[in-house]
DNA sequence: TGTGATGTATAAGTCTGACTTTTTGTTTCC
DNA sequence: GGAAACAAAAAGTCAGACTTATACATCACA
């Protein structure tokens, strides 16, 4: 997914991101670029280059005389995409995964409410085609092709809300849902009532019903929430 | 604020950063690392740096051959704190005022109903002292002082939500309050209603009544909407 | 003994030049 | 007209020399 491997520096990034995104070298810690580049086998220059990527990340600071220190988690620009995707396959995966799912709880009802004021006749088209896909694969074990439809729905949602900050976490709820299916528990098929949810939702939005919609898409994350505390009270 | 000119690459990117945000180089454009550097008088390894920079912000793409291409902007990490610096420095200001302060509404009433949830003692105190901060400084145009507080009540709200997302979208908040009191007319003192609003969850929260909070916190944002329609409608 | 000035070692920061690799666009040839 | 070979362009990589800031130790002086 995403950009894997766009030269040296990013398989170093690729490999120290996530080693500090799961705490293997505690805040505080000091890494120096010469080791480093030793480390991976690649010259000072493309070592510098990834240490400043994982600096505008936040995930460390560069000082003179001292060295790279890793910052402080409370520091960490934690809506980067990459550094979320480093932190879903690292070890505290469940408790990020709960993080996401409650700024979702929190998002998507607005975005909705959004949605069914702003979407186009095309937005809502493609909403009600995604509702259906899902319907079409809630039976019988075809959990890839329902969550395609699942990830669609949520980001057309997300876009037609047209606000770009919710827009852009298409890409977390995408990580979000397609991590709950891989990686979770999800044996069997998808919640008959969550999926009557999304149509409803769909429905709304055509009809224009911002109130409804936000009610409605309040139920589905009500219910991703729940399915979390049961996995892991 | 932050961290001015860290490096030459960071003054580079200080004038970079705000001129790709700011659609001075439209989605598309094509810039050339040697042709930059020359341009910033700096060596092509500081202009590399600077550009692994805005590529991981997705600000930019770099390919060989081709160039640094300049990504559209429904591609750009919108949540990174310097993008969002960047952005409200620049024309469009206003837009991204808005959808932040969308955002916001979104945001803040979840955090406030888990902070009545989860927020410390000591926490309780804090909020309860800065929205006594904010009553005594409401009157008297005694601007820098009420956004003092307000940016702190704002904060420990975020904070005590104890979730991690939710809790670094402080910065944001904060440069929104203090865009709105710094830039934007704000001519008289603070409109009192709003006030005791934060007065009321501070006390919602010590009260460990987490519906009351949330409510109230969406009345303040509910106001922070309106006041941005009354601005431009 | 404490405090301020001085010195020094260290690691990041910067620059330069040469070389490699990928990719695009052209040209050639069947 | 299409495929294959070719050439040029720009990023990517590397190595080495030099500069600069700064933490820390040392020493002098009050």
């Amino acid at each position: 997914m995403s950009t894997p491997g766009r030269g040296l520096h990013g398989r170093v990034l690729d490999s120290l991101g996530p080693a500090i995104t799961a705490g293997e070298y505690p805040p505080g810690s000091i890494l120096r670029t010469d080791e480093l580049a030793q480390h991976f086998e690649v010259s000072r220059s493309v070592m510098r280059e990834a240490v400043r990527v994982l600096e505008s990340m936040h995930l460390v600071e560069s000082r003179r005389r001292v060295g790279v220190t890793v910052r402080p988690k409370s520091e960490w620009n934690v809506y980067d995409p990459q550094v979320i995707r480093w932190r879903l396959a690292g070890a505290d995966r469940p408790h990020q995964l709960r993080s996401l799912t409650v700024l979702r709880s929190a998002i998507e009802p607005a975005a909705a409410g959004l949605a069914a004021r702003h979407a186009t006749a095309e937005q809502c088209a493609e909403l009600t085609e995604c509702a259906l896909g899902m319907v079409a694969h809630s039976r019988g074990h075809r959990l890839a092709e329902y969550l395609f439809h699942d990830v669609a729905f949520h980001r057309v949602i997300l876009t037609a809300s047209g606000n770009e900050m919710f827009a852009r976490l298409g890409d977390v709820v995408a990580e979000v849902l397609t991590g709950r299916t891989q990686h979770e528990v999800m044996f069997e098929d998808p919640d008959p009532a969550a999926v009557t949810l999304h149509v409803r939702v769909a429905e709304a939005v055509r009809a224009r019903d911002a109130v409804r919609a936000e009610e409605l898409t309040r139920q589905i994350t009500v219910g991703a929430l729940q399915e979390l505390d049961i996995l892991a009270p």
